[in-house]
RNA sequence: GAAGUUGGUCAGGUAAUCGCGGAGUGAUUUAUCAUUUCGAGGAAAGUCCGGGCUCCGCAGGACGCAGUGCCAGAUAACGUCUGGGAAGCGUGAGCUUACGGCUAGUGCAGCAGAGAGAAGACCGCCAGUAUUUAUUUAUUGGUAAGGGUGAAAGGGUGCGGUAAGAGCGCACCGCAUGGUUGGUAACAAUUCAUGGCGAGGUAAACCCCACUGGGAGCAAGACCAAAUAGGAAAACAAUGCGUGGUCCGCGCAGUUUUCGGGUAGGUUGCUUGAGGCAUACAGUGAUGUAUUGUCCAGAUGAAUGAUUGUCUUAAAAACAGGACCCGGCUUAUUGGCCAACUUCUUUU
RNA sequence: GCGCCUAUAGUUCAACUGGAUAGAAUUUAGCCCUCCGAAGGCUGAGGUUGCAGGUUCGAGUCCUGCUAGGCGCA
């Protein structure tokens, strides 16, 4: 996957059911991100962009870019296994608003595992 | 100048910053860094055809099934392409066509109509007989010119002919059969001969004829590693499997069901190919042959993007992203550019 | 990636070998019945047969191309 080794992304189907099975959600108009805890020092992404969302190659090729970009910018306090599922009918959406969603979305999740961490 | 037809071609260039996939090299070291280089399409799409490749021992025979369907050629092959013929459309350049056979057979054609296929007398027309004031009515025949029905009614026009009519006869046109000429052929022409013309529609109805096709598909297949119990019971063996429509042939020897148990990680296939570029020659053309020089994605939850400036521009905007590889077809689609040709208008 | 299947009233299904107004249940509107409802009875409404072409005198049915939805293969 683009950008990311191995190590940081969800690979087989095991890594993506212990994120399905258990998970905290933030989502807003345009996506949904699962957080499921783990002990590794670095945080990794798998992402779930289905022909419901559009049936064009081309336009979820763009999708997946974006959530990567994104992932790669932002500066994590704290690591996690993420998913990230797109909801339909957002390819009509430029990339700039994608990208503004996405960051706003990525700034959610650090509390949220914050409070994870002093549950747990 | 305007409108149009056909064929071909392009899909942004450039600079900066951030960023991605493969390969090579060098570091540290086993996953990162640095650097060099390469990195999507005309449809990559739909999966509608054809082939390569792989496995099924061989890809053999018969039946069945499916497909194709004017002729000749091109090709690895095709349902594709090229050239030609025929029919239809267009003023024209041109375009379109599942375009073999219902005089091999069988079937189908509702309703309407007299009659729907070697047909047919409902109205009408004509003649005979009977009847009547009456060419009025009845009846027996003849008749396909006219009316009417229908999607479709068994050559057309004219003249002769006749009781009325009729290819009944003749002329012209059309048609069929045979010949002749041209053409590789489809087919065309015909001042030739014969036939009065009878056996229409539908084969994307069954079917007949000719030709083609064995099946499955890179999730094919091969290798490495890991795991488990090469276990138990019953049935069959003129049997079962390979074999995927059936049978024969061929090969293997156990096979099937029930109970119980288990795996699915990696490597390879994977890109040098019926490749592509240029030139010359052959051919009307599709295409082929020769020579020079060239390497042009190989990923595996899957890489080409984002922002800003600038150039051509009215506006860099349409459809859209490889997953074993090629040849086509079909569908989606924006704006140019080039060439050849057609029609109309104006000027000389 | 490869191999297949389906589409008819709002819903669930029919429609013979192409033949005429596409039928039934349910739904829905009105009326009858009842003191009022339910059930029942009567009369209606509801369809570009997924879309676009073709074959045929005639297509839901036959053929071709699309669209949408679904299934299987490690």
């Amino acid at each position: 996957m683009t950008g990311l080794a191995k190590h940081q992304r969800l690979l087989n189907k095991a890594d993506f059911n212990g994120v399905f099975s258990k998970s905290v959600k933030v989502s807003n108009a345009f996506f949904l991100i699962l957080i499921h805890k783990t002990s590794t020092p670095y945080s990794r992404l798998g992402l779930v962009i289905s022909k419901k969302v559009d049936k064009r190659a081309v336009q979820r090729n763009r999708i997946k870019r974006i959530c990567r970009e994104t992932f790669r910018k932002f500066v994590f306090e704290s690591h996690c296994d993420f998913v990230v599922l797109a909801r339909p009918n957002i390819t009509k959406n430029s990339n700039k608003d994608l990208t503004l969603s996405l960051n706003q979305l990525w700034e959610k999740t650090q509390p949220k595992i914050q409070q994870i961490r002093k549950n747990s």
